[in-house]
DNA sequence: TTGTGTTTTATTGCCTCC
DNA sequence: GGAGGCAATAAAACACAA
């Protein structure tokens, strides 16, 4: 902006009514009566003095009546075109370079006032979204305990099946083994094999699964392969589906928790 | 009444656009 | 180069608690 001229200056200080209809007091400076003399003297004789080098008038607010105008003009457009701010000078009785004034001052505030709006909206929304993680963070920590206790649950299952299978064929192989043996005790019975010979190897073999199943519990590849190769033939297909998702969604396992490090970077 | 914080009016300097 | 916009700032007016 450009400085007043000094009659432009003091001409709208003269202008601009009163803020309130009080307090006008005669000298309320605290002058000298030498002193505030001679300044009544600048006032009433010198009106081509350059006034913001010496403060004659008194800062004034504007009407109540002249800021409402002008806040209602500003509503319809907050920037001002050169017609308009004579035309709403004359209007109001003030000097156009008072209205632009205004009007600049106006969008400063308004600019402040937004400022403040968006902000609003931004904590708001990153308040909603730190809600919505550590909600996240409890569900998924209740899931992964859930998931934990059916894996425990599922590999005792899976325990108890094999043992069962390897019984059940042990008994297929003895009821076929005694069928054999019928058959070749009528056949030969010189054969020095006895029966509780291939009894006891089978009983053996089968003691040696279960004692190498109970004690892998899955920690071995091997292990697994064999647990894995029972669950193929004994297992559900819900139990199944359960394995597949554990091993598709390995980021949500109890080792590794997700983190969003990347999106609140102050956690 | 007075000290202090806030709001409003006005100035200054710099920048952009025509 | 002049006009106008903006940010920063000064200063007056105002509000209010102690």
């Amino acid at each position: 902006m450009k400085p007043f001229s000094s009659s432009e200056s003091l001409g709208s200080l003269i202008s601009i009514c009163p803020a309130k209809e009080k307090k006008e007091q005669p000298n309320t400076q605290g002058y000298s009566e030498e002193f505030q003399a001679m300044l009544d003297r600048f006032n009433q004789e010198d009106m081509g003095y350059d006034t913001h080098h010496l403060v004659l008038g008194k800062k004034r607010r504007l009407s109540l009546d002249q800021v409402k105008a002008l806040e209602k003009n500003f509503e319809v457009e907050n920037k001002l075109e050169p017609e308009r701010k004579v035309k709403l000078g004359e209007e109001l009785g003030l000097q156009p370079r008072q209205v632009a004034i205004w009007f600049q001052n106006r969008r400063a505030r308004w600019k402040t006032k937004q400022l403040e709006r968006d902000y609003g909206v931004l904590k708001a929304t990153y308040d909603a979204l730190k809600l919505d993680y550590h909600n996240l963070g409890q569900e998924n920590e209740a899931l992964t305990t859930k998931l934990r206790e059916l894996k425990a649950k599922l590999c005792r299952e899976s325990a108890e099946s094999i043992n069962c299978s390897v019984k059940e064929e042990c008994l297929i192989s003895e009821l076929d083994n005694n069928g054999l043996r019928e058959k070749e005790g009528h056949e030969n019975s010189k054969d020095g094999s006895s029966d509780s010979d291939s009894n006891g190897i089978v009983k053996e073999e089968m003691s040696k699964m279960n004692i190498s199943l109970c004690f892998n519990n899955g920690s071995s590849s091997s292990s697994t392969s064999l647990v894995k190769t029972y669950q193929s033939q004994h297992v559900r297909m819900e139990d199944q589906s359960l394995f597949s998702t554990e091993e598709g969604c390995n980021f949500f396992s109890v080792d590794q928790a997700p983190t969003l490090h990347w999106y609140f970077p102050e956690q």
